[in-house]
DNA sequence: TATACGATCACCT
DNA sequence: GGTGATCGTATAC
């Protein structure tokens, strides 16, 4: 399987967040393959941006995202949780694809001992679980997936435009445009979205 | 140095 | 529907 290039991500991010539903997330732990495709992801576009961390401007913990596409920029959250972005757009422009979902693949008697949960929809149905299904932390945060042994994004099949859907990003309560964006995108027939199962309140892409 | 809070989750009613 | 856990980060003193 090809491996997604930095040409991939140095696009306009909704564009990345769209087109990586349907890619492989592969993590490669005591040298087994955990991995799974994606199936919901949001866009976090700039300084102008208030949901976006980088709204801020460049810290030390942002850097990442000011840095070239396709590396990974993950954060700690809530004292105990983890979530891993995709760099996207230019060197120099902060943006990043927030991955909130898989359909788990490979590796599942694995994520279910790192989750310790018993429906199979709980294992990476959330940014924060997903991180813990596939050992994913801050160790990792700034490697380059197109170019990283242990943790990486393979070309799947792509998903038909009409599944996929969009809503508001999950979480966010900022003043202004940025709470409204729907720049959340997933795959509306899912299982394995956060949240499942809810009733399709959006209408697929065209 | 001190403090408030978050791109979440699990468990409660 | 609601809330506590738990700590790095940003921001204020």
């Amino acid at each position: 399987m090809g491996r997604l290039s930095p040409s991939f991500f140095a696009r306009d991010t909704l564009a990345v967040a769209r087109d990586l539903l349907g890619q492989r997330l592969v993590r490669i732990v005591n040298g087994r393959r955990l991995s799974g495709r994606i199936v919901e992801a949001e866009a976090y576009v700039g300084e102008d941006d208030l949901a976006c961390h980088a709204s801020r401007g460049r810290t030390r913990r942002t850097e990442v995202m000011y840095g070239p596409p396709g590396h990974a920029y993950i954060y700690f959250i809530y004292g105990m949780y983890h979530c891993l972005n995709v760099v996207t757009e230019a060197e120099g422009f902060p943006a990043a694809v927030l991955v909130r979902a898989l359909e788990p693949e490979e590796g599942i008697a694995d994520m279910w001992a790192y989750r310790g949960c018993q429906d199979e929809r709980e294992l990476t149905s959330g940014p924060g679980k997903l991180c813990m299904a596939l050992q994913i932390d801050r160790r990792l945060n700034g490697i380059d997936l197109c170019d990283h042994g242990e943790l990486f994004l393979e070309e799947g099949e792509p998903i038909a435009p009409h599944r996929i859907a969009t809503s508001t990003r999950i979480g966010i309560r900022v003043p202004g445009w940025a709470a409204e964006a729907p720049w959340r995108v997933y795959v509306a027939d899912s299982p394995f979205v956060s949240g499942a199962p809810r009733r399709a309140t959006h209408r697929a892409m065209r």
